[in-house]
RNA sequence: GGCCACGUGGCGGAGCGGUUACGCAGCGGAUUGCAAAUCCGUGUACCCCAGUUCGAUUCUGGGCGUGGCCUCCA
């Protein structure tokens, strides 16, 4: 089946050809880990685990190979303003984050990448990219810092379809003294005593944003690989960096072929900051949904489109959710069906796979076909068991419902009705089926 | 100011130059002691104005509106 993906490069969408079908490579940007990670960090969690699933099943072992590299950005300012503010270590912050991080995205049912690189362990990747830029003319040093030298890249801005005239005209910063150009950007930074350095060839310091996503992407993937992806707000100065960092030191045209990148989303209608009080982290959502909500509501519009995060949207994904896995239940996972497949074929085309997906009848095509868009059945799906256990004793509530039976039995309405109503009030809402009671937290 | 994306039924959200998207909600019915759940049925929408066309929600131009980026924010 033919894939196709909307490249950021050629602003169209294009056939995906690997450039060695016996490997593709995928690079995606990983979190600065500093914070909870919020929804916003997650779409493309999210969505590039969609891609690489769908990689896998068009290029299966042993024949093919995937290759998915998302990175950990463990040197940030922010991260050693965060460690100052807590009056903790810079490593304390890190590891702390990147676990919960971990944590948070698994809950997601997001696959790990085949590498998980962290700056601070590529170091001298970054070292030698640098002076290899600065030996080909490409990068300068001025004042203990080194820049790249954006005017000596006659194509630089093609990325994100700007030029360099337009850039300046739009400019809002002020320009530090020691930039040749108001454009040129940071490769390598002082770092004082009292920040995380390294020992260079210009000094104690730190590597500049971008850097670390070129070194690593080459370490892992290549001078050249097949999809880099990430959120939109990366495009520039981020990926438009990289790309001119990578391209210039190895002497490329390209760094990757496709460049992949998702929307925005808002909050219930609004731009989502700490200041609107609208700051939804995973963590938080997952006390009250379970993960698989969250991610089919983050899959329910396609990932290029803005899209606004509701408690609606995300009651609709539990319906929706319950009901494929109640159909599915029980049932052997059979083929994938080749509709779902083609639509995901389609630049990834989410909200039609899941309306596909409404439309299967064959149990067990419907339960071979939930894993490629990352929804495992194995798990217990969505009932209680799953559920984030809110104070609820289940044993209480087994012997409610018991009772209720009994009542039931013997037409004594008013105590079953009462009893229903105890549960309730417990935060139960019991459901009488074909084949018997059955319980779920109630919302 | 520059660049970009988007504007579809009550809500969410695909898609196509002419044929039912789909889901949620609602409504009607079945079932149920009642309720929930479940099952069946039910919905002719595409921002405005021009243009192209036999025909445009779908193409082109303009307008209006929303959102994003313009140096470290996914």
């Amino acid at each position: 089946m033919e894939l196709t993906l909307y490249n950021t490069l050629s602003r169209r969408k294009e056939v995906f050809e690997p450039l060695d079908p016996a490997h593709v490579r995928m690079y995606v940007c990983g979190p600065t880990v500093y914070d909870f990670a919020h929804i916003g960090n997650a779409r493309p969690i999210i969505v590039f685990d969609v891609l690489y699933r769908l990689l896998k099943h068009l290029y299966p072992a042993p024949a093919h190979k995937v290759t998915y590299v998302r990175n950990i950005t463990d040197v940030d300012d922010k991260i050693n303003a965060r460690a100052a503010e807590e009056g903790i270590s810079i490593e304390e912050v890190t590891e702390r984050t990147t676990k919960q991080f971990h944590d948070d995205i698994a809950a997601l049912g997001v696959l790990e990448p085949d590498v998980e690189p962290r700056a601070t362990d590529h170091i001298k990747q970054m070292i030698v990219m640098i002076e290899q830029l600065i030996a080909k003319g490409h990068a300068y040093e001025a004042e203990g810092h080194v820049l790249f030298d954006v005017p000596s890249m006659p194509d630089y801005g093609r990325l994100s379809n700007r030029s360099i005239d337009d850039m300046l005209a739009g400019a809002r910063v002020d320009v530090a003294p020691y930039k040749r150009d108001a454009m040129d950007f940071v490769l390598w930074k002082p770092s004082s005593e009292d920040l995380p350095g390294w020992n260079s060839p210009w000094g104690r310091g730190r590597p500049g944003w971008h850097i670390e996503c070129s070194a690593m992407s080459e370490c892992y993937l290549g001078r050249e690989f097949d999809i880099h992806g990430g959120g939109v707000d990366l495009v520039f100065p981020h990926h438009e960096n990289e790309l001119a960092q990578s391209r210039c030191c190895f002497g490329t045209d390209r760094m990757a072929k496709y460049w992949m990148h998702n929307g925005y989303l808002q909050v219930e209608g609004r731009k989502m900051s700490k200041s609107e009080g609208n700051f939804k982290t995973i963590n938080e959502l997952l006390q009250e949904w379970p993960g698989e909500v969250l991610r089919l509501t983050m899959l329910k519009t396609h990932y290029r489109q803005p899209f606004d995060w509701t408690v609606k949207a995300l009651e609709e994904s539990q319906k929706n959710l319950e009901k494929w896995y109640d159909r599915a239940a029980g049932s052997n996972h059979g083929e994938v069906e080749p509709g779902v497949c083609a639509a995901l074929c389609d630049d990834l085309n989410t909200p039609l796979a899941f309306s596909l997906l409404h439309q299967i009848d064959d149990k067990s095509i419907l339960a071979g076909t939930l894993p490629l868009l990352g929804f495992s059945l194995n798990a217990g799906g969505l009932k209680v068991g799953s559920q984030p256990a809110k104070n609820i004793d289940s044993g209480l509530i087994e012997q409610l419902i018991k009772n209720r039976i009994e009542a039931r039995g013997a037409k004594n309405w008013a105590e079953a009705d009462r009893l229903r109503d105890e549960l309730l009030s417990l935060g139960v809402e019991i459901k009488d089926g074909p084949e018997g009671t059955t319980w779920e937290v109630a919302r």
